[in-house]
DNA sequence: TTCCGACAGTGGGGTCGCAAT
DNA sequence: ATTGCGACCCCACTATCGGAA
């Protein structure tokens, strides 16, 4: 198949706004391959490459190469070079993989150039990924969707599922189980305002602790122990401690699901950028194992001695992970019947943040173990800080935020009244305080460089935030974790905005 | 007819590893 | 030794489609 001819298809996908006609474009597309295009094409039309990330960015891709003029590659022409810049190491290799990225690119029409460009940087946008890619397999195959879409959880690959409905039809399906040792997409949680407003939502649930680190699922079967993250990869390698707690469980083969955390001398949780830097670590594992020795702490049980649990409620698979884990390696907990026992939720929040803690979450316990889904029966409850910071500049947006002022820079006073960034923020904003923000900066400002909009920061805007971070990108020492718009506020003025100094005082844990 | 679940998009900060400077 | 790039951890929030209620 020409690569054009996916060029083309996803053009005509982001050109169209109903869900219903993407799919029917992608299934058609699919039917038309060939079976040996068919692992190239799936990851394809869900905006991904086969081979993952090639370490191929904006910049190795800024090459301003002349488009061909008629469309000449194929599908696994593409893939190949691909492949072939992938696998380019050492001294000299930058240089060598621009030169091939080049020679792609002017191999490649200006539509397939525009393609390879949303491919390799994962920027599609043609409004469908993986799950209207599942729905358009279904589509072309006649199989079920949702049965497509629980054998992908379960093989945590497209592509194999594909192959498998193109060799053998929709019964292949059966074939994908849960498997120990081959890693399933981890049910995910939504987010609640408050402990009262989960209570009230799931009934009868468990509040469990959130802990702040890396998501972990560790799967056993007898002396062989694997660690994945959320998104699957596989960092066994990095985490020894991880593994000789699981081999000293007292059971052959499961497959648990949990969080990776660190403990310091005072048995307070280090902060996430200092788990992150651990897990991170792949070179010289055992001198950050020294510095940050990790613990992993379970919370629920989706495999045990070759029993699937995630049909069951949360309340059975819970009594699995309490028979195998011991209680020091889970999550703390509480029960509660329902909204009458608010308090005691609310308590048990209260008891997990001064224990150093992120938050809680809560869990319906009937609910089954949804993998790969976002799903409303674990909700999520963290504490949310609020600012009133003053906008510094603001950058222009991309996509659908083409031609607006989106992401803005966030100031805090200083005590000469000149103010220190905090952190940039895009989020929170509805389509009209898009529009009414642009207009608004436009007026203020002072220098526009095509990228970024300098203003006189006269605009206060109430900010919400989880917390600080340490930064050494910003002058204050600390910025801002998950900012967020809450709204303007046109009532104050910049000299009442929050200064460094009580942003700082709010979080003595983190003063640099 | 209205409501709501699921998805995609729009980017944020930090950290590590690697290659280039 | 330092810098820049890319991958991958953590992530919030809004708009939209289309099926459920």
């Amino acid at each position: 198949m020409l690569f054009a001819r996916l060029a083309r298809v996803s053009q005509e996908v982001a050109a169209t706004s109903a869900r219903s006609r993407k799919i029917a474009l992608l299934g058609e597309l699919f039917r038309d391959a060939e079976a040996e295009d068919v692992p190239i094409v799936i990851p394809y039309l869900a905006g991904r490459l086969p081979q993952g990330r090639l370490g191929i960015g904006w910049k190795l891709l800024d090459q301003r190469i002349p488009p061909a003029v008629e469309p000449t590659l194929t599908v696994r022409d593409v893939d190949a070079r691909l492949t072939e810049i992938g696998s380019v190491t050492g001294a000299g290799s930058q240089g060598e993989r621009r030169r091939l990225v080049g020679e792609m690119l002017a191999a490649a029409t200006a539509d397939e150039q525009r393609y390879l460009f949303g491919l390799l940087t994962g920027e599609v946008r043609q409004g469908a990924l993986e799950a209207v890619a599942v729905e358009g397999l279904a589509g072309a195959t006649g199989a079920p969707p949702a049965d497509v879409r629980r054998a992908v959880m379960l093989a945590g690959s497209l592509q194999t599922v594909a192959q498998a409905l193109l060799a053998d039809g929709p019964g292949a399906l059966d074939r994908f189980r849960l498997t120990v040792g081959r890693p399933v997409l981890p049910m995910l949680a939504q987010t609640a305002a408050s402990v009262a407003e989960a209570v009230r939502k799931l009934g009868a649930c468990a509040v469990e602790e959130k802990l702040d680190g890396i998501r972990v699922q560790v799967h056993r079967d007898g002396d062989d122990v694997r660690i994945h993250t959320r998104t699957l990869d596989d960092i066994t390698d990095r985490l020894p401690e991880v593994t000789s707690a699981a081999l000293a469980l007292a059971g052959e083969r499961f497959i648990l699901d949990g969080e990776v955390i660190s403990f310091d001398e005072d048995g307070r949780p280090r902060s996430f950028q200092e788990i992150s830097g651990r897990v991170g670590s792949r070179v010289d594992v055992a001198t950050a194992a020294a510095a940050v020795p990790v613990s992993s702490v379970f919370f629920d049980a989706l495999s045990v001695d070759g029993r699937d649990l995630l049909d069951l409620p949360f309340t059975d698979r819970h009594a699995e992970l309490a028979r195998l884990v011991p209680e020091p390696m889970r999550v703390r907990r509480t029960l509660v019947r329902g909204p009458e026992d608010a308090g005691a939720a609310e308590a048990f929040l209260a008891r997990t943040l001064g224990r150093g803690h992120e938050g809680v979450v809560v869990k319906s316990l009937d609910a089954p173990y949804s993998a790969g889904r976002r799903g409303a029966s674990w909700l999520k409850v963290k504490p949310v800080h609020t600012l009133d910071l003053v906008v510094l500049a603001a950058e222009w947006g991309h996509g659908r935020r083409t031609g607006r002022l989106s992401n803005l820079h966030l100031g805090a006073r200083n005590p000469d009244g000149s103010f220190a960034m905090l952190g940039k923020t895009f989020k929170g904003m509805t389509d009209a305080m898009l529009a009414w923000q642009t207009e608004r900066l436009r007026e203020l400002a002072v220098e526009d460089n095509g990228w970024v909009v300098t203003v006189r920061p006269e605009l206060v805007v109430e900010i919400a935030y989880d917390g600080l971070q340490r930064s050494t990108r910003y002058p204050a020492g600390v910025t801002l974790r998950f900012a967020r718009v809450v709204r303007y506020r046109e009532d104050k003025r910049p000299q009442e905005a929050d200064t460094v100094e009580t942003v700082l005082a709010a979080h003595p844990e983190v003063i640099p």
